[in-house]
DNA sequence: CGTCCTTTGAAGTGA
DNA sequence: TCACTTCAAAGGACG
């Protein structure tokens, strides 16, 4: 598997990503000194295109490892670094900061071998082995005591992936049963999710309630299963995908607090129907924000800790439990009248691009300048595109089983419980929008930047998964890893765009050339979604422009960070460039009106 | 303080 | 079945 040498189709979306920090770190720092948003965009651009070049060309690898280094004055990077470098030094004998391409990788976590959702109170702080990487969610607990949790793990809970259990200790097995794949040279961005190597729990602070099986006897860090142990990751098809230990089974573990709720009672089973394995105990704490982890152990309340997945508004001001209580998310416990007023507000179950999101948003933050979650996110829409299919296919495949455990975890839950609880102003733009419409309506200055290529072209990529989101993964996975390869045609990028409006004052525009390949149809044959790409692209002259409307800076967009190219798809883009090339910037005001 | 913005994907609704 | 809407995360920007 690409994941465990780290060749293979991992090479294109590792590439990519290294690519881009690396440059964007270099770029950025420069960007951040010099310039700033005052720079002209020609220069940015320009700039922005020859070092994407550059990159793309050079070795992504050895200049991702760089990256880190450049950024040092980032106070951010600073911060992060301290928290994890000791830690990971052990890991890696080189040293984290050395190779890993994803540096920003936000957990690490450190094998709690207690099952996550029977941790004692379940979210018992010491039980929570997790380190955050990159933010300062590092959250190692020194102390403790988690292993208390290890209490006794109901059967049913532990059983489909413990399968081999461990005569012993079940939980070991499965910890030794995570593939443990990811070589901290070559991190897949969902390592943070998963974690496949158990190397990577090796902290600073071994946990003191691993258990001595699994910590190395020298070292006292986690042990490396032998390879033996590891078991594919996400090989399987996806019926199998229940039986078989989760990469992020052990995540979970850890956590000892689901990503949905549970009920403070801690696994008092107030679920005692469902049988959760371990995968979805991993994606359970995949889910676990960071934030949640975060506070000090001590502080939080064995029971307190609100599960992501319910958000009462009335009830989050009191982080404390209450709101938690396991009758409420079991089964619809609370008395009606007052269930509509505290009823917990049960969220949705993140989706493959948002579990992405959640996980590379702090590495693109720290490789940009951007703070903005809108440019983080056009960003990270980009990123998505440029992932390899098995790349994609991994957030698939960890959505789907959040979703079932968030399934199993609420059976009575639809997403239309939420209608209408989040005020959300509607779209105006209709997906149905012409061109023309959306030009009109788009009331921004924009400046149309002919993708220079890079920009637009993320192509690389495969973007693959906005086509056929892999229903079962797998068979994504099954698929070529080349992406961009086969869906040339796809090229065009999302377009990022939109948006009426409102309140930018800049709006720049991103056109990318499409492929010539493809058709003048919309730019995103995938997407059903009455996303905004296909009115973008029309919007242009060229009929699969994309368009990025929105008042990023530029100085922050590095070509490389929108969508990495593939090495694959160099010449391609380079000879896209040369198309485009001498095309000047055009500066594009649309009237609103 | 609340909403917008932005992304993709899942799920709900209505025709 | 299709088209469309809402929500999920996130955090700066804005009113």
């Amino acid at each position: 598997m690409p994941q465990l040498n780290g060749g293979g189709g991992d090479d294109l979306g590792a590439n990519d990503e290294m690519i881009s920090f690396k440059d964007e770190g270099e770029q950025e720092e420069k960007i951040s000194e010099n310039v700033s948003a005052e720079r002209d965009l020609d220069d940015v651009k320009s700039s922005l295109v020859n070092e994407s070049e550059n990159n793309s060309s050079s070795s992504d690898s050895e200049q991702a490892e760089r990256r880190p280094q450049t950024r040092a004055d980032s106070e951010s990077y600073e911060k992060t670094r301290d928290y994890f470098s000791e830690a990971l030094r052990r890991q890696q004998d080189g040293g984290f900061f050395k190779s890993p391409h994803y540096p920003s990788y936000p957990f690490l976590i450190m094998p709690d071998l207690t099952n996550p959702y029977l941790s004692n109170g379940s979210l018992s702080p010491g039980a929570r082995t997790y380190l955050q990487m990159k933010w300062p969610l590092l959250d190692v607990p020194s102390s403790a005591g988690i292993k208390d949790s290890r209490s006794p793990t109901p059967g049913h809970l532990v059983s489909t992936h413990t399968k081999p259990k461990d005569p012993k200790n079940g939980q070991e097995k499965m910890f030794n049963n995570l593939p443990v794949v990811q070589h901290a040279h070559h991190v897949h961005p969902l390592t943070p999710l998963i974690t496949y190597s158990n190397e990577h729990f090796s902290p600073g602070t071994p946990p003191s309630h691993l258990s001595p099986e699994i910590l190395d006897p020298k070292t006292g860090i986690p042990r490396t299963p032998h390879p033996s142990e590891l078991s594919p990751y996400y090989s399987l098809s996806p019926g199998a995908v229940g039986s078989i230990a989760h990469p992020l089974s052990w995540f979970m573990q850890q956590q000892g607090q689901p990503m949905y709720s549970i009920p403070p009672g801690g696994f008092r089973h107030p679920y005692p129907a469902l049988a959760m394995n371990a995968s979805m105990s991993s994606l359970v704490s995949s889910r676990f924000s960071p934030h949640m982890v975060t506070p000090p152990p001590h502080s939080l309340h064995q029971t307190g800790i609100p599960h992501p997945a319910i958000v009462s508004p009335a009830i989050k001001q009191e982080p404390g439990g209450d709101n938690i209580s396991p009758s409420m998310h079991a089964k619809s416990p609370v008395p009606a009248k007052k269930e509509e007023d505290k009823k917990p507000h049960i969220k949705k179950p993140l989706n493959a691009f948002m579990l992405y999101m959640k996980e590379m948003r702090a590495k693109v933050v720290a490789e940009c300048t951007l703070k903005e979650s809108a440019a983080i996110n056009q960003i990270l829409g980009r990123r998505w595109h440029s992932l390899s299919r098995e790349e994609q296919a991994k957030y698939y495949e960890l959505a789907r089983k959040e979703r079932q455990l968030h399934s199993q975890l609420y059976p009575g839950w639809s997403a239309r419980d939420n209608y209408g609880k989040r005020k959300k102003r509607k779209r105006e733009n209709k997906p149905d929008s012409k061109p023309e419409d959306f030009s009109v309506r788009t009331k921004k200055q924009c400046v149309q930047y002919l993708p220079s290529e890079k920009m637009c072209d993320s192509p690389a990529s495969s973007h693959g998964s906005m086509l056929d989101s892999p229903a079962t993964p797998s068979a994504a996975l099954a698929s070529p890893a080349a992406p961009a390869a086969t869906h040339s045609e796809q090229a065009q990028p999302l377009s990022l765009t939109t948006k009426p409006e409102g309140r930018m004052h800049h709006h720049f525009s991103l056109l990318g050339k499409a492929s010539e390949s493809s058709s003048s149809s919309s730019s995103s044959s995938s997407s059903s979604q009455p996303s905004i790409s296909i009115p973008i692209g029309t919007t242009g002259s060229q009929s699969n422009t994309p368009i990025l409307t929105r008042p990023i800076p530029f100085t922050s967009l590095h070509p490389s960070i929108l969508s990495p190219p593939s090495p694959f798809h160099q010449a391609a883009l380079r000879s896209h460039h040369s198309l485009f090339q001498s095309q000047p910037l055009s500066l594009v005001t649309k009237p609103t009106e």
